[in-house]
DNA sequence: TATGAATGAGCCTTCATTCAT
DNA sequence: CATGAATGAAGGCTCATTCAT
């Protein structure tokens, strides 16, 4: 945990403004150094690159948010694995408040992850998260009899329900707000699937 | 409907190509047209800018996009007020395999614009089409009584709902798997919605 | 005197307002024959170059202008050397009228030749005119003994009063505002000079 | 007054000699740089686009100039309005040798800005300073009943005027040519202009 | 006669990066 | 620690001209 030096935090500064702005390819290095009164070369002593500078921004928060999205994953998976499915929402509801409190917290820089890495090795930060949960959830599903849908479309799904709350995260919610909302994303997702089994299941019966 | 010489159709391939891979303002013109072996002078004998080649390639599917959304409208907003809603799904169902048969053959372009586009007057293209939908439904869900969601909640899930329906133009599916899985997704959000609307009529039972 | 095309005609006319408007170097080659209606190919097939186009627009009228300053010139210089310098007035102010006449009906190549040919070889030509005229009115000047005028400052008067032959050649005036407007700067210059050599002769008094 | 290093020194030194050369629009940048021994990117390292070099180059003088005329100008609007227009020329003869001087020092300068600034902000500097000094006196003629001739005319006569000032200011002339022909130029003109009032009174008495 | 395809050199400008001091 | 000079490749675009057909 290398010491960040005035410099350092000026420079940092100014970074995650043009970044935000303009997005990360797009986005000046010569400005970004400018703006924070310095030079070129005395961001160098620092930073090897500039891709260099925003990990620096958001390496941090992205762990955070891995461990985040990990704890609520660690809030079902300490079940026996018949009971893992009732537990979910519970899991997820319970770590809410928690997660939104990380959220407003490290906000911009959660932005700058999720919205303006095009061109770093932060690009497919959302989709990795996704994989990593879907890769979870899956198998329960299989085992559990609703396996009948899909695994393409629930992944296309999911995909929509993270990206919601990527939206909710990176809007200019308040913490309650942000409970509010991703609990009602939830309730959504979860009802609209269980409307979808049941049609399957009501549309097989009347096949046979 | 000028003609497209054999020239201007290897430079729109080799342009679609690279568009693609790096999306408008990051793919080089002098890249794409070396591709197509030729020089950058003979590429303004035909285009007059990076951004005319871009539309040249899109703008004819970008409009029947449009119309195939509007198309979609229509479906529902012949019928008198009170009956649009119960009519939403049926417009939508009606129209999807001509908007699948529509989406297969113009692939590539939809992934253009859909998702390549930043920098383009297209860049906004989706975010337009939601916004106009929405528009229109929402006053009919205020009068119907479902107006206890939060407008802006109906929002977010309006651009998930729109966000998964391009996934699956822009993915790889058949025909016959786009209507599948845009009915599928139909059912799952209004599902969900609907889910949520009870849920929040009996939250508001037990404060009574 | 080749014949000029109908082709060539409308190409000559747009050039005419592309160089008009921009200047030579200014002007593009190609929107000249776009605006025309024609490809460069056929341009080409007409003129060997853009400077050519220029050429084929002035020349004629270029060639007019030096025989009507001419004609003003072999009005004085027909009398025996003695009685030249008392003719000169009455020489320009006879010419005036055909002058105008020429002005009034080339006025558009005039403006090129004079104001706009700047990159070609006309670039010079009201230089040279003023360079013609006053070699041959020095050496009257120096036998009549209004010599002790420095012929450096004669030519920098010269120069000025034929700049402003042109300015009211180009402006927008009609035949009869040419010829007053002519007249008085005539009547300006002549008379300025004369001042001039009086105050010149009543210092050199002073001085004895 | 920020300090301009050698490198910037080498630069514009080749500037002032492409530009002198070419002009603004027709000196290539390419090439100044390259004359210079340096790149591209050194350039911009310096200045901010090829204008902003130009204005380097010539800010200062245009500023100078700007003053040196003023002062003329203030050498006669300082009297009460009826005996402004004797003043005029005292006023001009007295600021000469200081004008002379400047002239001399930024000679250069003087040439970029007054005939290669075509394309800069500088382009109409001249006409601005006929236009400006004309304002001022126009109204002090009408009222010194030396109306009767035509402000087109005057116009015509001092832009003929300031243009000769130009000319000897950019010829190649020591500072005491530059006051004696400044001088002589301006007998010369008000001389004339005093001919051509006479003459107008003359024949307007004929008329009656 | 006229087309239209194509060239190639040039334009000004931006940028991330290097490096001696 | 920080500067600032300099690079070199790339960016999109314009232009007069050539030439086969």
């Amino acid at each position: 945990m290398a010491k960040t030096t005035a410099t350092q935090q000026t420079i940092l500064t100014s970074a995650r403004r043009h970044f935000m702005e303009h997005g990360f390819k797009s986005a000046s290095l010569n400005r970004i150094v400018a703006d924070a009164g310095y030079t070129k070369g005395a961001f160098y002593g620092y930073y090897a690159s500039k891709e260099e500078l925003f990990d620096a921004l958001v390496s941090q928060t992205s762990q955070g948010l891995a461990q985040a999205m990990g704890n609520v994953t660690a809030g079902w998976t300490g079940y026996p694995e018949s009971e893992q499915l009732e537990h979910l929402d519970e899991a997820f509801f319970a770590q809410l408040p928690e997660l939104a409190d990380f959220i407003v917290s490290h906000r911009d820089d959660l932005r700058l992850i999720l919205t303006r890495s095009a061109g770093t090795r932060y690009e497919g930060f959302l989709d990795s998260l996704v994989e990593n949960n879907t890769k979870h959830i899956e198998p329960l599903l299989a085992r559990m009899g609703l396996g009948n849908m899909d695994p393409d479309t629930y992944r296309l799904l999911m995909t929509a329900y993270y990206g919601t709350l990527v939206r909710i995260a990176t809007g200019g919610y308040t913490k309650d707000e942000i409970v509010a909302k991703m609990r009602d994303v939830q309730i959504v997702f979860q009802g609209g699937i269980m409307t979808l089994l049941q049609e399957q299941g009501a549309a097989k019966k009347r096949e046979d």
